[in-house]
DNA sequence: TATGAATGAGTTTTCATTCAT
DNA sequence: TATGAATGAAAACTCATTCAT
């Protein structure tokens, strides 16, 4: 049985090892321009090794993100419920998103192309799969700012366009720092998008703007 | 000149024509799964006449984007400048970009997949221009919110950030309505865009939330 | 639609080309060690052009069968009906089977390959229509056997048997003398082929041989 | 000695599995469709095992198809040399030979793509050897008939072309039986070839059929 | 000028064979 | 000795692009 496991082991391991090669050369040149040769290359493998793993392409690719959005959920959970009061849990949300695609940065390119509707209106199976993902992870935050409802610290608004606000917020954030590739890091708009999403742009009473003369 | 101007003209319906059946097939088979010749399909025209207009199937494609995205940003323009208060500007803003897309609905599928890292890090010189005029939207949105901030309406926060944010929303509702494709229209979460952003979802001196027991 | 025919026509022999074409490569090489490139390369024609054509290589393949054998059967056809005894009309059907395949010995490889169960006992749908047109075949030469025992010039033994031991017979004929590939005609083994279908091998009251010493 | 003779027994007992395993899967997949994994599962040994026996799939396939033409030559043997007499050595072949193929259905298919210039023109090494079987079987029938003519039971016809005739026929017998599989016998089929092979189909003196009018 | 037939480079995928354990 | 994981060569097929008509 040690035997066995050994051998267990060995495979996820080099599963582990063809991921993390595929998830550089989709990163780098995206999925249509990457070919399962520069994946096999990369990983130093056989094309032949890959196919033990996954079926297709396709399937690596979004067994790929499939498996690096669980493993986000999974940090975001654990940073979410280290806090007890909603608003420390959205600014704990926030944060760990923010340090989690720093440090995966290339993920996000594929993320993003994921979630996105990559190829069209006809939705594949395996696309639908990361749509499954991507509701659920909106349906927990849901749930932070619905305890915040009910602790009455949070606004009396649908809970679900709270969320749906909150990650867009967060997935622009990602993306434009992404984009202008900055020195600065990701982290430091923690506090911004906490102000953001917590108490708006507005200053109280002096929305009309003052008048101009 | 008359004569050349009606052939100019005759050139631009023609080309318009290409760009509208790309619009279809694109939003529905997403770009690879697209042919050059279900194009030239749909638009009734030979292979050819499309290789006239475009020099490839590529900049076929971000030639859309651009020509769809100025258009928006027209349209955007004229309802934010028929506002004079900031914060209606804001409102006018939100609703007019979901008024676009509730009704070009495809062109998000495809709009969004131009913006996001489609194609990986390294950039095509068209997929730079998509980028361009995304930024320079960004800085238009961002001027709103100077504005504001400078008529003291808004809180002084930088404006770049509340465009960022804002428009992170604004994508991330178009997005869940698409994927939910529910017969509610998109129009209706102005109001609720507006509130999150400018008021935010925290209640005033709340925040810490109530006790438990 | 002077044009439309010409160009009718001008697709028509291309077809045939490479057809022609596929028929040099198969009946060399066989079918698996036939490449599609191959033929495209003895038709001169690029791979695209093939399959312009045809939708896959077994397409190919069983069209080119399918062609063949209908080509043949319109010769027997012809050859056989010129006569009006059935014994002339089965010297006729041996006469033109042999000297058919006389000149379209590259031909018969593929034939044989294709009514043999070439793929095993799982039939595809292509391989079914070649079963069908050699069923055919086997009836049309039981019809003329039939009409012989009603007229009494042939035994009264089920006509579709005496059809598939002549049938038999010439395959194998054909299959010797291409596999010693000699330098005798094929057609000189009419006569001998008439002779065994009709009169057997045996001498009449002397079946049990004479003793020995 | 008796060790080695032990292991050697044990070698070819394992030679044996494979090569039935090996008749299973070609039966059914065809010699392409079936992979050497099949082939490995289907005898529970390991590809590496096959390949200690086999030096590559070609020569599994032809050792299979040896060993069976081998064995089929030796029943076939033993049944016409049990017969004294030309005609009956002939029936008995036939009978031999029908009986051999409804208890090897599974193995004609194999042995007729075997026969059949399954690969084209060019001969591989492997393929010569089995028509040089099929060649000394022809001999050896050859061998019957010239016995039968010297006996003077048989016309003076070249006895190689009334092999060729006679081995033509059983194998389009059996060929038809197995693509119509119906629920009769094949072997019910000997009395009908015998009579084909010894008399031919024609009635004495009536070949010229009865005038029409 | 508009066309669409022809092209062939490039991609995914399969599977016979090897060889370290 | 038996194994089966790893390999990578090879082949079917697609489709953006060209260019003769």
């Amino acid at each position: 049985m040690q035997a066995l496991s050994r051998k267990e082991r060995e495979r996820l391991r080099q599963r582990q090892e063809i991921l993390e090669a595929a998830q550089r050369v989709f990163s780098t040149k995206g999925f249509h321009k990457s070919t399962v040769n520069d994946i096999a290359l990369e990983a130093e493998f056989g094309v032949g090794t890959i196919y033990k793993h996954f079926p297709s392409k396709e399937d690596l690719y979004f067994s790929l993100i499939e498996n690096k959005i669980d493993d986000l959920g999974l940090f975001l959970r654990e940073s979410v419920e280290a806090q007890n009061a909603p608003v420390e849990k959205i600014r704990a949300l926030i944060g760990a998103q923010l340090q989690y695609f720093e440090k995966n940065e290339d993920f996000f390119r594929i993320y993003i192309s994921g979630i996105s509707e990559l190829e069209g209106k006809i939705k594949s199976r395996l696309h639908s799969k990361i749509l499954e993902r991507y509701q659920r992870y909106l349906i927990y935050v849901s749930g932070i700012f619905k305890e915040g409802i009910e602790r009455g610290c949070f606004k009396k608004i649908d809970p679900l366009k709270m969320a749906v606000g909150l990650l867009g917020m967060l997935n622009s954030f990602i993306s434009y720092w992404i984009q202008t590739d900055n020195s600065e890091k990701l982290t430091i708009n923690v506090e911004s998008i906490y102000q953001l999403i917590i108490e708006g742009v507005g200053r109280e009473g002096r929305l009309a703007g003052s008048s101009r003369e």
